[in-house]
Parts: C-alpha cells; sequence; structure tokens
DNA sequence: GGTCAATATTGATTTAGATCAAATAAGATT
DNA sequence: AATCTTATTTGATCTAAATCAATATTGACC
C-alpha cells in the first residue's frame, strides 16, 4: 500500500501540541507557551484511522474539529439528486471539519485516504478558549478566512480553466502543501485515485490521465502510478495560472 | 435604470441597528438590547455608492467587512493570467469583505450593479466586541462557517451540473435570498448582466440566454429582460437538485 | 503464487456548451 | 426623437472534454 503521508512524532508515546512537531502550521502558532498549555488540555490526541474509514459522515453532528497529524483524507459530498463528490483533499497541519460550523451538522464525509492519526478539538471549548485567548480568536477567524479564500480560488478554477490548467494547478497545490510539513514538493506520492482528483477538478478520470499524460510527453512530470515527479516547475506554475515572480 | 433591491428605511435620516429593519437577518440578530448598543457605536452606516462604484478593489488593504442595506454588488477576481471573473452577488442583509481576513489583503475586488448603501464595520472592533460578547463571536464564527458550506456546495454545482441545472439553481438560490428580506421569491429583478451570471456559473452569456430561453419554454419561467418570473417552483427546485421536501 | 477486484491507460465516438456571427432590443446621451 | 452604446437573443459551426469500450496494470486476499 502507498503511504504518502509520514507518521508524524511515531516513536513518541505521549503526543502533546508543545512537542508536536506540526506545531507551527497548527493552532499553537500564533499562542505562547503558557496558552499552548491551555490548548493542549482541550484537544484530544491520538485518533487513529484506517484507510476508508470515516471522520464523520454526511449530516453528522458537529461537535470538533480535527487537525491531522498523519496520513490524509479526502471529503464529499452526494446530494439528493446523486450529484456532487470530493470537494477537498487534506493533509498534516491541515483542519478538517468548518464545513458543520454554521449548521452544527456537517454537509460533507471525510473519509482517511490512508492509515492517519488526527487531533480532534472540541469546538465549544475552542470558542470559550478563544474569549480568553484574543491570539486564538484572531488565528481561527485567520484559519476560517483563509478556507474562505480557497474556495474561492477554487470557484475561478473551475469556472475558468481547462482540464490541463486545473490539472497542472493540482499538482502545483499539493506540491506547496507537502513542502509546508517537510515533505519532498518535487516527488508526490498521490494518495488518492485518478477517479477522487477528476471528482475534485470537475473532469473525467480518463481526462486527468490524459493530462497527466500530456504533461509528461512535455517533459514537465514524470508519472508512475500514484508517483508524479515535478521535472519543470517553471512551466507548470505558468500553465497552473500562478505568479512565477 | 433597473433597481432590483429598494432601499432599506430611506426615510429615516438617523439610521441605527436598532431600527434597521434588517437586523433580524444581521449581526445584532444574536443580540440583546445593550449589546446591540455596543455594535451600534463600531458600525458606520451610510455608506452610499453609486452603480459602477467600488466598495474595494483587488489587493486593497482589509480593515472591513460591510453589510448590504440596499441595493445590491458583485465581487470578482481576475488573475495575473486573466482568467477569473464574477465569484459572488451581494444582497440586503449580506455580509462582504471577508475575502480579505486572511491575509489582509481583499482577494476580490467588489463593485456595485446598481445605487447602493451599506454598513462599514471596522474588523478590529469586530473583534474586540467578540472577545466582550460570546454571543457577537458564536455568530460571526457562524456567518463565516455559512460562507465555507456555501463555497462548498457551489464547488459541487461547479464540478458536477449542466447548464441548464446550474441556471435554475442560480434562479431558486436568488429566490431564496430575496424572500430572506421580504422581496417576491416568484418575481426576480436582476441587477446583473446574463455576462455576469455566465462568469459566475462557469458558463457562456449566450448559454445563461439559452437556457434562459429553455427553462421559459417548458412553461417553468417567465423572462422579460431583467424580470424574471418563476412560475412552477417544483419542477425547478428539481432541475436547480434542491430536495422538495 | 494465483485469483480477483480495483485502478489506470489508451483509443474511438459523441455531445454539451463554447465560439463566431448577425440581428434585435433596451438604455443612455444629446 | 435621434444616435450611440451596451445588452440580449438566436442561429451556425466548432471543439474540449465526456462517454463508451477495451486492455493493461496494480494491489488485495486466499
Amino acid at each position: 500500500m502507498v503511504v504518502a503521508m509520514p507518521n508524524v512524532n511515531q516513536r513518541r508515546t505521549v503526543i502533546t501540541c508543545t512537542n508536536c512537531r506540526l506545531n507551527r502550521y497548527c493552532l499553537p502558532a500564533a499562542l505562547n507557551k503558557s496558552n499552548i498549555k491551555q490548548l493542549e488540555a482541550i484537544v484530544e490526541h491520538n485518533c487513529s484511522y484506517e484507510k476508508g474509514d470515516h471522520l464523520y459522515r454526511q449530516k453528522a453532528n458537529f461537535k470538533s474539529v480535527y487537525v491531522v497529524r498523519s496520513g490524509s483524507f479526502k471529503s464529499y459530498a452526494i446530494r439528493y439528486n446523486g450529484k456532487g463528490r470530493v470537494n477537498g483533499f487534506f493533509f498534516p497541519g491541515e483542519i478538517i471539519g468548518m464545513d458543520g460550523i454554521s449548521n452544527r451538522s456537517h454537509i460533507n464525509a471525510v473519509q482517511a485516504l490512508e492509515h492517519a492519526f488526527v487531533c480532534e478539538i472540541p469546538f465549544s471549548k475552542l470558542k470559550s478558549l478563544s474569549l480568553q485567548i484574543p491570539e486564538l480568536q484572531h488565528h481561527f477567524f485567520a484559519l476560517m478566512g483563509k478556507e474562505i479564500t480557497n474556495d474561492q480560488e477554487f470557484h475561478n478554477l473551475l469556472s475558468s480553466y481547462t482540464a490541463e490548467e486545473r490539472t497542472a494547478h493540482f499538482l502545483i497545490n499539493l506540491s506547496s502543501r507537502y513542502e509546508r510539513v517537510s515533505l519532498s514538493p518535487f516527488r508526490l506520492l498521490l494518495p488518492m485515485t485518478r477517479g477522487d482528483i477528476g471528482e475534485y477538478l470537475g473532469l473525467s478520470l480518463e481526462t486527468i490521465s490524459r493530462m497527466f499524460g500530456k504533461l509528461h510527453r512535455k517533459g514537465l512530470i514524470a508519472v508512475n502510478n500514484r508517483e508524479i515527479e515535478l521535472l519543470q516547475m517553471e512551466p507548470l506554475l505558468k500553465i497552473a495560472g500562478c505568479a512565477t515572480k
């Protein structure tokens, strides 16, 4: 089995925010040491999920947000008419569950793509703590704001990008998210199927396969099943519609 | 000129959250009377915009969020490669500006579609007040969460709905937003062009026109330039992919 | 190691919606 | 009212990507 995302802190028995190697990207990033202790007290560490396990299902009650510690997840929603599928992927350091905040119930289901660990943060406790720690409130507003801007940029992608541009954008986006957690940004091990990517990008799985082939023929990437190597970043960034500076 | 959205409180000279007829849908919704007074103190009422005026432009510094009091707006973003356009419409009672929270600068530009009034709420003051009023913090989290779920539902729409389904969904969505502010949910005066709708839905303006024609031929709507009448809600809801209960 | 199911590739064909191209129609300006 | 600009409709044609179909590959499980 391909395990794209390495376990974090796998040798430690007691995991805390203080010693987690992701704490620079996660909620503790905004906090001083004593505040981190307070946060630690409300976080449930060490929840383990096997490939295919659901973190939650559509319409499940919302109680917590989750941070991926290792492994990866996809979120998906199926409307009553059967339309709509994968709408997000989640990697270490990223927050899952904001789709439940407004309604008290989740609009998506979230499923592990491989063996994974998450930290669970009960949202009511997080809100109380945010009232006491202005930096935490600020940071959580910023995280939700980031989610909003990401979703809006994706709106642009889906309404105006070609299949090749979407595919390049997907790879570039993954690359920067991998880099953020100290994984190689040039050698991507994909935990999801071509079908998952297709649903996410609004394309058929055959088109994903063809676009990988096309980018390969252009010499920009190497494709070996779930392993994608990014060979020439500049032209990829250009196709993806990212400013190359 | 078509003015779709009537002015609210147009005869009053002094407008406050307490007497604003939108206060049930806006931030005061979550607050008691004394808290509303506190909110009032930080809100700048009565900012007026003419058709075509910008509320803010892409990359503008983020300082405030805004609530539409009357009229309507569109938000749009153009990437450096020229891709991407309209990504949102805003009607009375709706909040504009969350696209700037994470970055301290706006990723979209926002432009008035007709003569409009907004209330401006400086975000730093809103955050401070949220630390004192838990209900306000809760409500603002909920509003941001709503924005996130809306954007994700839109992801589904763009990745799996046909042109006809998107168009029906757009009309149904507008209908419920109009109804919320006591406008007819069956007779929609559109403040935006077919081109705006097309960019928003990821379709060409010709396709929007054709889909209006198609829904008209099916007897579901009547089209008279910017005035759209919804004649048969049930089949429209079905096409739009909304549960009809 | 062998079988089976799930995934991925590749080719042929179809099609939804884009694009191109006029012709109207509505608003704005004088 | 006349002109000009902008928005809308409608038709003809084109094309990117979907769908259909067949293999090939990979991984999971006896």
